[in-house]
DNA sequence: CGGTAATCTAGAACAAGTTTCAGAGTTGAT
DNA sequence: ATCAACTCTGAAACTTGTTCTAGATTACCG
């Protein structure tokens, strides 16, 4: 239903109906519509990370291999924008009540973008940069799918915010 | 109200009752409860912009001018948590309806930060680099508001994302 | 003034998220 | 096999954003 028609599309009695489930029992498992779309944002996330394991970016730097990854994340948002739309909305526009749930959303972004970057342990200064290119990464979909930057926009500023990693970590370029 | 409740406790027929006026009237000037809010977020940017014109930042770099004047504008939102919680939600939560308004407020904050940067023409590298910038501040609000980061690391994420700006302008100590 | 278009009002109606509840069905331990 | 606890169902009710309508008011123009 995401896919079709967004976050709009997603109606938790059609939801119901669809999951031969009562509304009642839905709501057992997913207090809200919020809760519910950032758990498919969760069971995505796990599978693009699955992929990227299997594919590791191939860039030099640890800030091309990066910017590499979120644009193949991107490409794949591109191909269910709808879908994007409905799980970037709900994360966004998650309250308190979520907070455990976003978390773990973060977390796993942490892990794809850590990965990337192949850092063992990383200082508090890189950490501070994939927070930041986290937040970049957001909010840059956002504006994407609400039709306020072009794809290329987007692009573009991933590839600038991923300039921060060298920025920490000079040695980038030895590995 | 939004200063009492946030985002949910703005609710369009007590809005009415209070202004005086018919709930369709209301709807007339404010298609939408987003639209309401966003145009709440353009006036307290404007009030924004003029006080920090006023009183400009005092740092050296332009880096340091840009991450004073966030912080600055980050401790007024810390004064109304739940006036800031109603209008950024509704700015994220924004559908392409709203996007010529949320657009507006992209633009006024864009220029906030030029004017901290004190560039005339600023070339298309420090314009990615404003645009992460406000990714970033965008976000990083989100994570302050759903209780998911403290204040203290608000302020390094704008720090750090900062230092992208001394990359795009070797000259900033210069001057 | 008189008329016409625009605006406003009160209130109902509608849509979708969320809550509630009584009863039916399941499960697990003893 | 039985009982208590838990779970599911179907349906209604409630909340709040949004739309609609019929009539009252106002503003403007010749």
């Amino acid at each position: 239903m995401a896919s079709r028609g967004g976050f709009d599309a997603v109606q938790m009695r059609e939801v119901a109906e669809s999951s031969q489930v009562a509304l009642g029992t839905l709501y057992r498992y997913f207090p809200s519509k919020v809760h519910l779309l950032v758990a498919t944002m969760q069971s995505q996330l796990e599978h693009m990370h699955g992929t990227l394991r299997k594919k590791p970016p191939a860039g030099e730097s640890a800030a091309e291999r990066v910017a590499e990854t979120l644009m193949r994340a991107f490409r794949a948002l591109q191909r269910e924008p709808h879908l994007a739309d409905a799980m970037v909305r709900a994360l966004t526009f998650a309250d308190r009540s979520v907070s455990p749930e976003v978390d773990q959303v973060s977390r796993q972004t942490t892990a794809i973008i850590l990965d990337a970057m192949g850092l063992e342990n990383p200082g508090p200064d890189q950490l501070s940069a994939v927070r930041v290119i986290e937040h970049t990464w957001h909010s840059a979909l956002i504006t994407w799918l609400s039709g306020r930057a072009s794809i290329a926009q987007v692009k573009i500023d991933i590839e600038t915010v991923c300039r921060l990693i060298d920025l920490t970590d000079p040695g980038a370029g030895d590995r």
